[in-house]
DNA sequence: GTTCGGTTTTGAACGCGTTCAAAATTTTAC
DNA sequence: GTAAAATTTTGAACGCGTTCAAAACCGAAC
């Protein structure tokens, strides 16, 4: 519907989100507005709705980006590093670099998560690609670690939600460049991968087993290998000029 | 500052309040105006702002109620419950039977979350009584529970932590009656006392030492014992037609 | 009963996010 | 090159949450 349908328009529309961005980073979310935003992209404010059916679209698209980049960061400091607890911490604080300067836009995230039906909800349908490329980095991270079978599938997704509890910490931080999330992080890998040994005694099998099926049962364990490799890019419209014919991704609307 | 001065006022608040809270069982927060509100509490638009200082502001004060109102339920359900399972079990169920109808209520709490500076956020300082009387439902329902200390100490917190979660499953599951969250509480907390035991042996001591210093140090462990009983009730403002001279507890303002 | 201080109530106004019909522009088809 | 179709852009308008100065109301003091 609002997605660009020609270069030009792709440019624009990176145009906007720029715009946004840096208005968000300077002055917070709710102190900036559309008209503001269209501005400073110089366009009229129904233009910039033309690309973006909402502000909170602005910062859906932002999580894409945000996604992607950190899929980008983690790849690459995972590359280099084996120890488990190193490659588990990596990733987490890969993702705190990313979005170190911006937590008042990824406060603004929230605010369509108390509502299931929201288009926008960052938990809901339209972000579910993003999700689920958030928790491939951690399956990635644990490529190589030895685990039982059933640990293993569930591992990604549990690290997912605690990186989200760690990311409301992070949110909440104000000690000075959030060194206290960063101690945080250090520690609670640490102890991850110290648990992790324990967990393998026959002991804990039926524990494990029963999680694994309390889990399952609640059908919050997601395979992120489903996902197409970078689809979540074009899944909110991302800002990179598109080469080719790439658009039949559209079944979305408001 | 708004705050009613009167018994007059106060009833008058609560006219207010029982008017917004069924317009929003009948037609969800966002869909219902302020204006509407106004008009079903028989009162102008600038009257219900007198009262509440925003139309969040009327959910932050439904949060104080729900939770006095789970505190009675629960310590209802726990007088006569002695397994250490079935407790934690009635605590979370009578907290989902009390949001049962209000989950649309419920998801309007998150809408400022994402701002920590916001004087409404349910996280913020401003709800802070309100999250201890909250974290003081499972402390009580942890008494004679036999537990090492240190876990002992946690374990209220991390519960709520848990309880957390869970009200946010159930705030997007659409299973009938929301059975699955339901299901999922019977079984998680099984899964806890069945983890109990085991974590009580002595090779699991450096891991509940660490554990514990890790949530010390983050901060995160609230001692519920702190709220003086009843004191959420009023950290809000709630409906009850005051008898006496009680108002000396507001130096908060928006 | 009148005055005075406060609380409560009013209604108009403001700025914002959003919508929409129509105009301008670009792309496509011949 | 021109006509038609599609896309992009505009600016006015709407409804909402919120603010505010002023009016109405109320109880206490004398």
């Amino acid at each position: 519907m609002f997605k660009s349908a020609t270069a030009k328009g792709a440019n624009t529309r990176a145009t906007i989100l720029e715009a946004a961005l840096s208005l968000f980073r300077e002055r917070g979310f709710d102190e900036t507005t559309m008209r503001e935003i269209a501005a400073r992209a110089g366009l009229s404010l129904g233009a910039a709705y033309h690309y973006f059916a909402s502000k909170e679209a602005i910062v859906l698209a932002y999580y894409a980006h945000i996604q992607a980049k950190h899929i980008e960061l983690a790849r690459q400091a995972l590359a280099t590093t084996t120890e488990l607890g190193d490659r588990l911490a990596v990733t987490m604080h890969t993702k705190l670099d990313v979005l170190a300067d911006d937590r008042r836009i990824m406060g603004a995230l929230l605010r369509f998560t108390g509502d299931p039906a929201h288009p926008l909800s960052f938990l809901g349908q339209t972000a579910r690609p993003i999700q689920l490329a958030s928790i491939r980095v951690f399956d990635e991270a644990l490529e190589g670690a030895s685990l039982p079978p059933d640990l293993r599938r569930i591992a990604p997704t549990a690290l997912w939600g605690l990186h989200m509890g760690i990311l409301l910490y992070f949110l909440y931080d104000d000690s000075p460049s959030q060194a206290r999330t960063r101690r945080l992080v250090d520690q609670a890998m640490t102890l991850v991968v110290r648990l992790l040994p324990v967990m393998r005694f026959p002991l804990f099998k039926p524990i494990r087993a029963r999680l694994a099926a309390l889990l399952d049962d609640a059908g919050l364990i997601l395979d992120p290998r489903d996902v197409p490799a970078m689809a979540l890019l074009d899944s909110v419209g991302i800002e990179q000029p598109q080469t080719d014919a790439e658009r039949a991704s559209s079944t979305d609307e408001s």
